[in-house]
RNA sequence: GGGGGCGUAGCUCAAUUGGUUAGAGUACCGGACUGUCGAUCCGGGGGUUGCGGGUUCGAGUCCCGUCGUCCCCGCCA
């Protein structure tokens, strides 16, 4: 044999293991070379077990072990022991032994790592991206790896469980134009024309529900070309599933049941099951927006009435013009400086909103508030009902369009409670939110566009609002959140063909459009297709949420940059004319 | 497409108002050292201050442009 075969792994040795005579192999992590005695601290993904050359144990590996450097990879022969009496390392699992080595080989030399193989180093992340390999050898994100692989195997198993068959869908796929950009791969057969990868396995898993595979799941990479965010890259994974004769509470129990075992198994978190349920209008009401985060109060509420006949003009114009006043009281923010609060006004401001005017109830009874002079006692009085505002609180009022208010006060929301210190750590506050909007409205190009994507069923008690007043129709669409996060989102889906036409008629979609671009499914639909509906979770929002990480990038193992690179391989990259050839390619503009 | 932060040694950072030869820790190399675990001690090497241009007697520092990276808006059915 070329190397020397390991008998355990680098955490498995424990002072029951004393005597033994064992082989380990892996990383060299750290050498503390007394001139006498060396220490090697050897590493693999399981842990780490302090090796020591003495002189006497054996001349030949001793002398070995002076040439041995960061990283180097080796294998380790020698006796188990206790470690002397003051010595023992409390930090480690292993620390109660040490290998003692009489023999050593050395593997493989390694270059010397650009930077250490260890957690405490906070390190840029352009050089974590450029030698990822590296970064992933570091024991924090060999953890993320190891949740990632447990919570997907678990996933399976339980789906398995629940009567779920896994089965793949293509990669080479047609394009949809609605929804985000595709990823186009050209076909080499068929002159000028292209693949998509798929944005999600949604139109198959709608077939297969067709064929009565009755219950799907697929852990499926969904490719969109858009720009990227913290949690948001060109290719993410979903749990995607989808069930035949199903309401939304079918799909809510396997999802809550699934998620509820994720975190009960490997957070040790107790999710109270069911979960919570909103409605759209009402999340967007209270929180101001559509994936609240409820670990925190500072709950928005409706000042309108409040100032119907307000002495401002500013809220009585907005009102008379279909607006809204919206406000949410800070408990002790009567202590916030005028600087504070113009930074927040400012913030407002950008956020799209005139501004912000807020009224601070200070301690003692006085008010300071640049709209002191308009407000009535009256008018104070019922906004300290409606806000439960006492002395000490401020209140931060935002009046604009309904939607435009609570967008700004919703993000006033979220950035109080982050600058005030609100947030809870190790706080999971799950919530499905339901009732969406079935259409939303785009004033730009002047038609109603799909909230959820064109195959959502509208609410069986709206389809005749279809005809009526379709901005009105809800959906049945829900969204899971968790702490402000959509960790994923699906639908009851139309089953029938005449309700999809009419939906599509409604998009703006005519019906000679509708066939070619849709073509496969309405057909489909027409061959006996059950009702059906489903959900897809992301898998790596559910990773970052579970691993208390702030970048999806963290659990993924070569995510792309902002630019949508890859800083290890250096894709995308030219390619070689030929294979433009080969493909009917030419560029417009050579590149430089 | 837009707004903001960052870019100085392999890595993490410092450098006063624009002013001497750009420093520190760590890593690396050499030496010493037989119980360390962030080993210690002594010595050494290491810089196109992202790149290009400009202002100036003089630029890491100021100005213009550009590139990269991160956060956000737009975008993401």
């Amino acid at each position: 044999m070329e190397f020397w075969k390991r008998s355990h792994l680098c955490g498995d040795l424990r002072l029951s293991d004393s005597s033994n005579r064992v082989t380990l192999s892996g990383w060299v992590r750290r050498r503390r070379d007394h001139g006498g005695v060396i220490f090697i601290d050897l590493c693999d993904r399981t842990g780490l077990t302090q090796v020591v050359f003495s002189p006497e144990a054996g001349s030949d590996a001793h002398r070995a072990a002076q040439e041995l450097r960061s990283e180097f990879v080796v294998a380790v022969r020698g006796e188990v022991r206790p470690r002397p009496e003051g010595t023992v390392n409390p930090k480690i699992p292993t620390g109660e032994i040490e290998l003692f080595a009489d023999g050593l080989q050395i593997i493989n030399p390694s270059l010397t790592p650009p930077f250490p193989i260890e957690d405490e180093e906070e390190l840029q992340e352009e050089v974590r991206l450029r030698y990822r390999y590296l970064d992933l050898r570091r024991p924090s994100m060999l953890n993320n790896l190891r949740l990632r692989h447990r919570v997907t195997a678990r996933t399976r198993q339980y789906l398995d469980g629940e009567g779920f068959w896994e089965i793949e869908t293509p990669l080479l796929t047609r394009s949809t134009p609605e929804g985000a950009r595709d990823y186009l791969v050209p076909s080499r057969v068929h002159p000028g024309k292209f693949y998509a990868l798929p944005q999600s396995p949604q139109l198959f898993k709608q077939m297969l529900m067709v064929s009565g595979v009755d219950k799907y799941f697929q852990i499926a990479r969904c490719l969109r070309d858009e720009d990227l965010r913290a949690d948001r890259q060109p290719e993410h994974t979903q749990i995607d599933l989808e069930m035949s004769f199903v309401e939304p509470e079918d799909i809510f129990r396997v999802v809550e049941g699934l998620v509820g075992t994720l975190f009960g198994e490997f957070r040790g978190v107790e999710m109270e099951r069911p979960l919570k349920r909103m409605t759209y209008a009402e999340a967007m009401l209270k929180y101001g927006s559509d994936k609240p985060d409820l670990r925190f109060g500072l709950e928005i509420r409706e000042a309108g009435e409040i100032f119907a006949g307000s002495g401002f003009r500013v809220f009585r114009e907005t009102l008379d013009s279909g607006g809204a006043v919206r406000g949410l009281a800070v408990p002790g923010g009567a202590s916030l400086s005028l600087k504070q609060l113009d930074e927040l006004t400012e913030f407002c401001r950008r956020a799209g909103a005139g501004g912000l005017l807020w009224i601070l109830f200070r301690e003692g009874g006085g008010l300071k508030s640049p709209i002191k002079k308009f407000l009535s006692e009256g008018e104070l009085n019922r906004l300290r009902e409606t806000f439960s505002c006492s002395e000490g609180d401020c209140l931060m009022l935002v009046a604009d369009r309904p939607e435009k208010a609570a967008e700004v006060i919703g993000r006033l929301r979220l950035k109080l409670a982050a600058d005030l210190g609100l947030v809870p750590k190790d706080r999971y506050e799950f919530l499905w939110v339901v009732d969406f909007p079935l259409f939303g409205y785009n004033p730009e190009e002047k038609r109603f566009e799909a909230v959820h994507h064109p195959f959502t069923s509208p609410h069986p008690e709206d389809l005749e609002l279809l005809e009526t007043d379709p901005g009105k129709v809800r959906s049945r669409a829900y969204d899971l959140v968790l702490n402000g996060t959509e960790l994923g989102g699906g639908s009851i889906r139309i089953h029938r063909e005449q309700v999809q036409k009419q939906v599509f008629s409604l998009l703006n979609i005519g019906p000679e459009e509708a066939e070619s671009r849709f073509g496969f499914l309405l057909e489909a639909l027409r061959h006996g297709a059950p009702p059906h509906g489903g959900i897809a979770l992301g898998l790596d929002r559910l990773l970052m949420l579970m691993g208390g990480l702030s970048s999806i990038r963290d659990v993924i193992t070569f995510p792309k940059t902002q630019k949508a690179i890859c800083l290890t391989t250096g894709s995308p990259s030219e390619v070689d004319p030929r294979q433009l050839k080969d493909l009917h390619i030419a560029l417009a503009a050579p590149p430089q």
